[in-house]
DNA sequence: CATGAATGAGAGTTCATTCAT
DNA sequence: TATGAATGAACTCTCATTCAT
């Protein structure tokens, strides 16, 4: 990034600019996404966007920053009530929020998952699975202390995992023959099951 | 694809050229993938590469096409086996095969499905999931036809998308917390407590 | 032309490959016209096209060659009327000669003159107009050997002009204030007035 | 065009590069007059030349429409005095006007027309047509009020293609056996005799 | 003689980035 | 600081022509 955004005015450009990206990512994909199109979304010149970030990667990688960072909040959110109720709750809970955050304006964060390679996708997630290790190993070991904890992270690490892809996939193409309740049902059901 | 010159040549020259075209992606990147360098990589001129291909697009659809097929053909090979040992082996047995499919040839298709956007791995994906989905659906009413099977599709669907994107995101950027016969054998097992 | 056509396949040959050039240029447009294209609606391969031309130039050259040699032929055939009737009269069938070949075949020929430019069409004229000017000459001084000939050579250029062009034009399109009947009449009565 | 700059800047660009097509026409041929060659004759490079027109076609309608629009202004400024003087003056002045502007620039316009096709040639010439028909119409009306005015349109077709086309051929390639006197003055008469 | 696969120069066009204003 | 005209390398794709079979 070329400045630090240290001005209310700059922020408010810096995030103008990463609304616009994932924008015009999910209209036009990113095979189409234009540095022209996004400062146009933006509605600012090329050449100020050119102020506020290094180029197209650096926005790109503002973007996705972006989405682990609430994705993040989604979760440090939750964190606070773990304790006050079953696991299987909280992770329904906690998957209701994102589903909702993904689907918010029009899926606009969905579909800028969608459009993002594997590659970057996984970079982005890393984060994520941190921060929920923690979370989790927590109150794995506050509720069952006395279990092995050798294959814990191996199993955190696989449901974790495996709940973040086939959300992501099943709200990008839902499978009728599964509906979102049951969904998020057996996902609850599958966390408490390897982890209670 | 543009003709059908004399048979046997024009297969060398199309399995050649979606040889050239993962290649280059792996080795590039999908964004630098161009026609040229998939052309020179297969040693033939551009011109030849228009001869058998519409264009860059028809390329990387024959080689999702192949690898795809590939997956599928591995499936097929297991099936046989299915009702000769138990579930978990079984499973384990097939992920083995996948994963030797991907790290193959200094991970070539790995590398490729890691440059993929979301968007057509997902794609890609349906198929091999109608096939898990029949072989399991049929092991499932084999071995226990008491079950209620209200959710079977539900709990295959996850099992299947859980597997397979962990499966990649693993072998592309390995956990040091996790042992690749440790993740094949909690997928085994969770597979088997699901339909067991 | 790369070979002497003296054998009859060969004289087959290149008139197929000339008409082929004519329907592809009346289908597709000059620019469009591939030599690929031509060789494929003349039925035979590209590397025969290039046995018996030198190349797309050359299969021009022979196409004009052809449509200026036809409509010398028509000018040849009625040149034995000239004596025999009133001038204006040869005039309206001579054009009428003209305008039957042009909307032949589908108006085959008129396409391909309106795709041609303008400077090969005007070279093609040459040869028409030399002919013309042969014919007229012998008629005008027959009939009137008093009248000054110092401008005769001029009003005949003007003449066959003026009516050529004007012809190409209102057959490719039409003008609804004229008649295709009016227009050949006021041609008869222009040429008798400036000969006659 | 694609955008609108700066006004006054714009203008002289959009200016410059009809001028360079029109030139880079006249020297290479139509086939040949590339978009780098005609971004080069302006001196601007090709991405600019995109800024200013969607593509080559665009250029070229441009050119059209600008020596079509100068040729209806030299109409415009003799129809003033054609009350004023005899309709055989009027129209060699006329004639002389346009000739001048053809071989005006070392016959830059003319050489563009020859290398046009027959086709959009034609499509230009309408627009000046039907300025023609109204002025000579006028003009007949006031003079001649008597006559039969059924075939006046067709008259007046046929003089002005008549007179265009020929004019063109003959600047093109002019004939031995004319002069450009002659032709002028043949052309005066053929309109007051055909009007008058 | 006939074929048509192979060639590759060259076409039109796009777009990330710069920099004079 | 903001602008957006200018840039030109790089892209995809075409097609006249050749030549081994």
């Amino acid at each position: 990034m070329r400045k630090q955004p240290r001005q209310a005015r700059s922020r408010l450009m810096v995030d103008s600019l990463i609304d616009a990206t994932a924008l015009t990512i999910a209209e036009h994909g990113l095979g189409d996404a234009t540095t022209a199109r996004i400062a146009e979304t933006a509605g600012i010149s090329i050449g100020s966007l050119y102020q506020y970030f290094d180029g197209k990667e650096a926005l790109y990688a503002a973007l996705l920053d972006r989405i682990v960072a609430q994705l993040l909040a989604l979760v440090d959110t939750r964190s606070a009530t773990l304790a006050q109720q079953p696991l299987r709750t909280w992770v329904k809970d906690l998957l209701n929020d994102v589903w909702d955050y993904l689907e918010a304006e029009n899926g606009l964060y969905l579909k800028v998952l969608r459009n993002w390679s594997q590659l970057d996708f996984m970079r982005g997630i890393d984060a994520l699975e941190q921060k929920l290790l923690g979370v989790l190993s927590l109150y794995a070991l506050q509720r069952a202390p006395v279990v092995s904890q050798a294959d814990l992270p191996a199993r955190i690490y696989i449901l974790i995992n495996s709940v973040l892809f086939t959300l992501v996939r099943y709200i990008s193409q839902p499978s009728p023959l599964v509906s979102r309740e049951a969904l998020i049902a057996a996902f609850g059901e599958m966390v408490e099951r390897e982890l209670g």
